[in-house]
DNA sequence: CATAAAATACCCGTTAGCAGGTATTTTATG
DNA sequence: CATAAAATACCTGCTAACGGGTATTTTATG
């Protein structure tokens, strides 16, 4: 039996291309390409694929906002989008979003292929999630010596990264607010950042 | 006798399916797929192909740079550029440069082998990608559009990205602290973004 | 030229963030 | 165990941001 794809992309080339190297892998079977989000859901609800590749880098429409439609629909499938770029901030968003794989167009057709098939055996493959998540947390520490921040101070600012206001961070973390408020200053006098641009550029270099 | 094509791109996926897509067509045979500048001219040279395509937006190299190291050497091919977006800026930089034609990843794939064959009986053709409502737009118009923002509220959202206050923003653009409240205001609404975090990770994406 | 859209400007009330403090408890660490 | 560092908590006051309005002028556009 043959897997069922659904391709959403507004670059048709791409779609025929992709759709060209499914096929002649002999395990999938492409049941329509679409190139915007109404038939999207629309193909999504009435073919019900297997899988939905989609393409994050759509400039009329948002590929996060496709997938949070079809997360919405009653089918479920796998869900694998594919990117220009691997960037690390949408690479936590559609992890959240609970998306099967994440995919960069740089990857040569045979280890895509492969990824898919450890997609629908139930794996989350998130290509360069993986490495780079190893890097991060021996730069942790470096990154807490080099601002004289400390553990508590970087939990705050993780929490103010995902956008969480004082008083959420205080729930989250079991914390009175009036704590929460004394690590914000803290952080603040620590960095002393001149405005919010450059603090909200040092959190997405965390 | 068949046209030999060289693609430089260097999302490999798209390379791949690309070349199933001329090579499925009987009328075309892909000599090599290179990823970076070096390999590129390199398989120029060497390879002497009929026709090079060459993707425009590769984030680590460019492709008008390429275009115009191809251009110095001694063998001639015909070009093409393959691209994302219609930009009329860097439409008229490649006419100068003489390449041969300019298509868009939006193309179907019979169109684009049209358009190939056209290339290759000596036309320019720079515009079969471009149909009906997609009208030469930049990104910034196309970001505009995917936003309904207005060109105003785009100067506000650059001066905010700068990490200036609603008050600096007036006096940089001359206009009234109310003014510029206003138009964050309408922003704000337009966009609904549900934490700040999210604000700052779009202003980025500028 | 009529009309809509965009740009301009002003007012009010609320809230989140922040800088200024002070102070206690917990945890390392020599 | 003594002491410093870290983590906890509270209070005051100020300001920027923001959402709710209203309203006029300028600019496109059919």
């Amino acid at each position: 039996m043959k897997i069922n794809v659904l391709i959403i992309d507004d670059h048709v080339l791409f779609s025929q291309g992709l759709s060209l190297i499914l096929k002649e892998s002999g395990k999938f079977k492409v049941l329509n390409q679409v190139q915007d989000s109404r038939e999207a859901v629309h193909n999504y609800c009435k073919l019900t694929p297997d899988l939905v590749l989609i393409d994050y880098n759509m400039p009329h429409l948002s590929g996060l906002d496709i997938v949070k439609e079809l997360a919405k629909q009653v089918h479920k499938s796998k869900i694998v989008v594919l990117s220009m770029y691997a960037e690390e901030s949408d690479l936590i968003k559609f992890k959240e979003l609970g998306v099967n794989g994440y995919i960069t167009k740089t990857t040569p057709a045979d280890l895509l292929i492969a990824s898919l098939h450890q997609v629908m055996d139930g794996e989350i493959v998130f290509e360069k999630g993986l490495q780079k998540k190893v890097v991060l947390k021996g730069k942790k520490d470096i990154f807490k010596l080099k601002n004289n921040l400390t553990n508590r101070e970087i939990d705050i600012l993780l929490e103010i990264k995902k956008g969480h206001t004082t008083q959420k961070i205080a729930e989250n973390l079991s914390l009175s607010f009036y704590t929460v408020e004394t690590h914000r200053k803290n952080i603040n006098r620590k960095l002393n950042f001149s405005s919010k641009s450059d603090f909200f550029d040092f959190l997405k270099s965390m």
